[in-house]
DNA sequence: CGCATCCCCTGCCTGC
DNA sequence: TGCAGGCAGGGGATGC
């Protein structure tokens, strides 16, 4: 699934199509993904605005006019695809099937569909808005949609134990320190820990190690010293996490299985992978001659070099 | 509290 | 070729 960068990169692909458009119309085609849809779902989108839409962690987070918010979460293998509305005639003559030719991913795990159009937008005609549908496609459903109340947002339980945004000025290597002294577990562990920080998954916990050059089954509490301070692997960590998040942005994410733009590209930073998924492989660091071992860490593959990971 | 384990679900790849 | 088993970027619930 899409971790931080992934959905960074969805984020930037949904808000210039639904920031500031309304939900004209929205499809739920079914009871429940990872958890039952909202009550009156459909009822609560149809009609309003979409003011702002941010990420939190791996969350969509849309401002909906009139006092919510759409928290969105793609699990595994959510991915969203944003196409111009299809003319009813092909759809009717029966054109397109099963089948979105902008992905390639056939319609069955079509579960949710926003119909989104600018209330001042026309056509070169003038005729009526130009409509704009966000699809969402999950076959896995570990993803999931909730509408919470504005003045709830921030003490939702999905929200409130969240931790500290890795690209924010709040992440650092004393605040790093803080929340590992004392850990016993090991780092690969604490780095996923969305409580400390917030939008880490398995493959950039794996490359953030291996830049950092600290292996995944160190002690988390050697990122302190006896006082709490930082260490120097702390100091290399938080440039590393930081370093790998902003390539991997920049790369638009990594498309692995199901990962892809809302216009249907790839991202391409997983041709930048120096051990996850590389088990064997020889240690890509010049002067290292060791080899990309993968281990299993709390039921998930970690993938690290023997030799200069320490 | 921390930590391991299992679970949710479908699809794809491997090996027999 | 078919089939069983393992594995996959997520997080939540449970039991110790």
């Amino acid at each position: 699934m899409p971790e931080l960068p992934e959905v960074e990169t969805v984020c930037r692909g949904l808000a210039p199509v639904m920031v500031g458009a309304r939900f004209v119309r929205v499809e739920q085609r079914r009871a429940d993904l990872r958890f039952p849809f909202p009550e009156r779902f459909v009822e609560r989108l149809e009609g309003r605005r979409l003011v702002t839409l941010t990420r939190r962690a791996k969350y969509l987070v849309g401002e909906v006019e009139g006092g919510e918010r759409l928290l969105m979460h793609l699990g595994m293998s959510g991915r969203f695809t944003v196409a111009p509305d299809v003319p009813a005639p092909a759809v009717a003559a029966g054109k397109l099937g099963d089948f979105h030719h902008e992905t390639g991913l056939g319609a069955t795990h079509d579960h949710v569909v926003f119909h989104m159009a600018r209330d001042a937008t026309r056509d070169a005609r003038g005729q009526g808005a130009t409509t704009t549908t966000i699809t969402y496609n999950d076959p896995r459903r570990f993803g999931f949609m909730v509408l919470i109340a504005e003045a709830e947002f921030t003490m939702h339980k999905m929200i409130a134990g969240l931790g500290v945004e890795p690209l924010s000025n709040a992440f650092d290597a004393v605040f790093l320190a803080k929340a590992a002294a004392g850990r016993t577990s090991d780092l690969k562990a604490f780095l996923l820990d969305q409580r400390v920080i917030a939008g880490l998954g398995n493959i950039y916990v794996s490359e953030a190690l291996f830049r950092a050059g600290l292996s995944p089954h160190r002690l988390s509490g050697s990122l302190a010293d006896r006082r709490g301070r930082p260490t120097l692997r702390a100091e290399r960590l938080v440039i590393a996490i930081r370093d790998v998040l902003t390539d991997a942005i920049a790369a638009g994410g990594s498309t692995l299985r199901d990962y892809a733009h809302t216009d249907g590209s790839l991202g391409y930073f997983q041709h930048a992978f120096k051990v996850y998924d590389r088990e064997g492989a020889p240690c890509p660091r010049t002067g290292c001659c060791g080899t990309i071992r993968r281990s299993v860490q709390a039921g998930r593959s970690t993938y690290a070099c023997g030799g200069c990971q320490r």
